[in-house]
DNA sequence: GAACTATCCTGGGTGC
DNA sequence: TGCACCCAGGATAGTT
């Protein structure tokens, strides 16, 4: 399931292909990909042929190319979506759902195949609009020349919190906003419009680390604990990045069609049933949010706060 | 306004 | 072998 690591594997596969080319054909076979293209900005392949792509940005988990005009290419992987690589002529993938041709100028014709089983991943076309704080609005590798792009941010992605391996990210507001929910501590940081990027995966693997129970309500944390877990988080989203990911089966591979190898140093996420690494008790998998959650149940101990020792970590 | 739930979607795995 | 059913989960609209 591409999260964070793998939508920013997917990004630096994209950025030397796709930077300065041009978009020459667009071909959608299935429309439930453009389901978060709003119509009313235009026809998706014409908003695109003809534009030069500028650069491959990423906040979270969402994807865009900014072209040259008001407007960036918006692409999220979904749970099942892959962009590919291609050589014209190529045999189709399956599950292809659209095509762009561009034009490169020192790479020649090239085809970024987008391919999605599930259709929960999408392609539009949206406006940018600038960023609030007028920071960067998201990850582009690109730390030198200023351009009009960079502090600029689709519209339908302009209400997702950065990340938090972003450099403008802030761990004093991510705090104060973690210290005002009445939710569960996984849910919170589940909440994109919170903390942008985790998945249920790394979710599941920050709080193993942290060793805090996934119940635990957010606001309950001490300032310690939460530094504690935001470090984790960040720990284990380097190290996936470093290992290209987690790949499970085919639904997640880079632009080349090549799967990471993080799935197998996961502590708690698919572990069920195995031994805790750290203390033998088996990994127990829980129903949560239509989905699953993982934990060690003798690690991770839903705790209540003593009394006088609730309220905003400090 | 915040918290929570249902929905979208389909290939692969499992059981009969 | 073939069929039915279940499972996976990110984003968001709808409900409480």
């Amino acid at each position: 399931m591409p999260e964070l690591p793998e939508v920013e594997v997917v990004r630096r596969g994209l950025q030397p292909a796709v930077t300065n080319a041009v978009v020459t054909g667009v071909e959608v076979f299935d429309e439930r990909s453009l389901r978060r293209h709003a119509p009313a900005g235009g026809a998706f392949a014409e908003q695109l042929v003809g534009r030069r792509i500028l650069a491959a940005v990423r906040r979270g988990k969402f994807l865009w190319l900014p072209l040259e005009s008001d407007r960036a290419l918006v692409i999220h992987l979904g749970m099942s979506g892959q962009v590919l690589l291609r050589n014209p002529g190529a045999a189709d993938d399956r599950m292809l759902r659209i095509r762009l041709t561009l034009e490169h100028p020192s790479r020649g014709e090239l085809w970024v195949n987008f391919v999605d089983q599930r259709i929960f991943g999408s392609m539009a076309v949206d406006t940018m609009v600038a960023t609030s704080d007028g920071l960067p609005g998201g990850y582009s590798g690109m730390a030198t020349a200023h351009a009009v792009w960079q502090d600029h941010i689709p519209g339908q992605v302009a209400h997702i919190a950065r990340d938090p391996i972003d450099p403008s990210f802030s761990a004093r507001a991510f705090f104060t906003a973690l210290a005002q929910k009445k939710t569960g501590i996984k849910r919170a940081l589940l909440d994109q419009n919170l903390i942008s990027g985790i998945g249920n995966i790394y979710a599941d693997e920050a709080l193993f680390a942290a060793r805090i129970h996934y119940e635990q309500p957010a606001a309950s944390l001490s300032r310690a604990k939460a530094t504690t877990l935001l470090a984790a988080v960040r720990t284990i989203l380097h190290r996936a990045l470093a290992e290209g990911g987690t790949s499970f089966d085919a639904q997640y591979v880079n632009v080349n069609g090549q799967a990471g190898y993080f799935a197998h140093s996961l502590e708690a996420y698919g572990r069920q049933g195995h031994p805790c690494s750290r203390c033998g008790t088996l990994i127990v998998r829980e129903q949560f949010m239509n989905r699953g959650s993982h934990f060690c149940p003798h690690c991770q101990r839903l705790t209540r706060p003593r009394p006088g020792s609730e309220g905003p970590p400090r």
